[in-house]
DNA sequence: GTAACCACTTGCATATTGCAAGTAAAAATT
DNA sequence: AATTTTTACTTGCAATATGCAAGTGGTTAC
């Protein structure tokens, strides 16, 4: 069971949940993706956090293997990679929305507005 | 931003909870706390993932230090330390379940049953 | 009083991360 | 047409984190 590459867990819902989501740039990764509209490298690298170049383009690679992000040349300009989060990686944005809720109200340096947590 | 432990990070919501929950064994520990009723380390090492001793142990320290669990020595039986989940930890359920959800949907391997997609 | 149990800690090899620099292809500029 | 810039990465290496096995020290059971 603890062999194998933990984004291959299958299972029980929570370590599945966990291979996937469980590392700290995936997570911020898709929550560009979800609420910022971020779609490039350059984008997610530019995130305030500060992930390094080659980390960035591992956890694409893994969310590309995933199934939660859908990579695509742009046609009109070969030079234009676009991550598209695929219906799987909406499809966690209720339990994305129910984290936020709870950070809200237990980030006591929290930046959302306390109408948020309501 | 970047500098600084991950479970200090504040502010945005989705990487304050990125910072505490991101990390695989948390996720279960949790899971075990919340959903098994586990208390003991002895408990949590058993656990079918595997999780060795000192990172159950740092992982243990880190959850108790951002507030999801509380350590406490059985006054009857000093050799039994049990971990509780706070109320902060208990928060995190509708969470969760959004998350277990998901990955009933999501995993083809799933052993949740097909109602609970439901 | 001795053996077993429980909750850890330690040492060390291996794996992952972070940082800086480099590369290759395409696009924009001159 | 040649050069610079942009974009999406890759590479090398030092620092950190992880996994495994073995060990420790305080209970508790026998």
């Amino acid at each position: 069971m603890s062999k194998g590459k933990t984004q291959d867990w299958h299972g029980c819902p929570t370590r599945y949940a966990a291979g996937i989501l469980a590392d700290k740039w995936c997570f911020l990764i898709l929550r560009d993706a979800l609420l910022h509209g971020k779609r490039t490298y350059s984008e997610f690298l530019n995130s305030p956090e500060g992930v390094s170049t080659n980390i960035l383009a591992d956890r694409l690679a893994k969310l590309e293997a995933t199934g939660m992000l859908d990579r695509q040349i742009d046609p009109r300009k070969a030079s234009r990679v676009c991550y598209f989060p695929t219906r799987k990686a909406r499809d966690i944005l209720p339990a994305l929305l129910a984290l936020m809720v709870w950070s809200t109200r237990y980030d006591q340096f929290t930046d959302a507005p306390e109408s948020f947590a309501q």
